[in-house]
DNA sequence: GCAGAGATCAGCT
DNA sequence: GCTGATCTCTGCC
């Protein structure tokens, strides 16, 4: 499966988003790999997003979302759990990224049910929480190059049948933009 | 099956 | 000091 180029990530934040449903992403450890289609992702902006984390300007943890576009930018948050998201951004704009929230497992179910410590399959990357738990992603992959083939990259995937949109989950502010999509599994 | 507390880090009005 | 782009465990309030 072909890897997603670095200028799929140069474009407007919410259409990366919406185009990233479907999507597979590809985690490799120690020789084996783990897949899941992308089937809920979040769009983040920058001046125009006060809900977003590069809203309040630079700062040690977001850093990344101001430098290249197709790389990780992974954040602790809640003191427990890492969330995963994907640098991109038009050219006019300085800031963004587009947040993984759910998967459909593909490959390597059996690790990350080893990784999770669950029996549940449905309970393994239906959240932004999980599915780093389930890939083993941390602060290590941040700045990882999803945009060749590493430990961690997307690559193309099944086009999506039905995208639904709605608003963000968890937040307070900005509740009007509808920067939520999610496929139908 | 569902509501509520707890865990505990980085960045703030 | 408080709040959050969260999840799990508890108790039935």
């Amino acid at each position: 499966m072909k890897v997603l180029p670095r200028s799929f990530y140069s474009r407007d934040t919410v259409k990366v988003a919406k185009d990233l449903l479907g999507k597979t992403l590809v985690r490799k450890i120690n020789g084996y790999t783990l897949a899941g289609i992308i089937t809920e992702t979040e769009a983040y902006r920058y001046k125009d997003d006060p809900a977003s984390h590069a809203y309040r300007g630079i700062t040690e943890r977001n850093k990344a979302m101001f430098g290249e576009v197709g790389k990780a930018y992974v954040y602790f948050t809640y003191g427990m759990y890492y969330c995963f998201n994907v640098v991109a951004k038009s050219q006019r704009v300085d800031a963004g990224a587009v947040l993984i929230r759910a998967l459909e497992p593909q490959k390597g179910i059996t690790k990350m049910i080893r990784n999770r410590n669950t029996a549940l399959v449905s309970n393994l990357t239906g959240g932004p929480g999980k599915l780093t738990q389930s890939l083993k992603i941390t602060k290590s992959q941040y700045g990882e190059d999803l945009a060749k083939h590493s430990t961690l990259y997307i690559t193309e995937g099944v086009p999506p049948n039905k995208v639904v949109l709605g608003p963000r989950i968890g937040i307070r502010t900005a509740t009007d933009k509808l920067w939520n999509f999610k496929i139908k599994v």
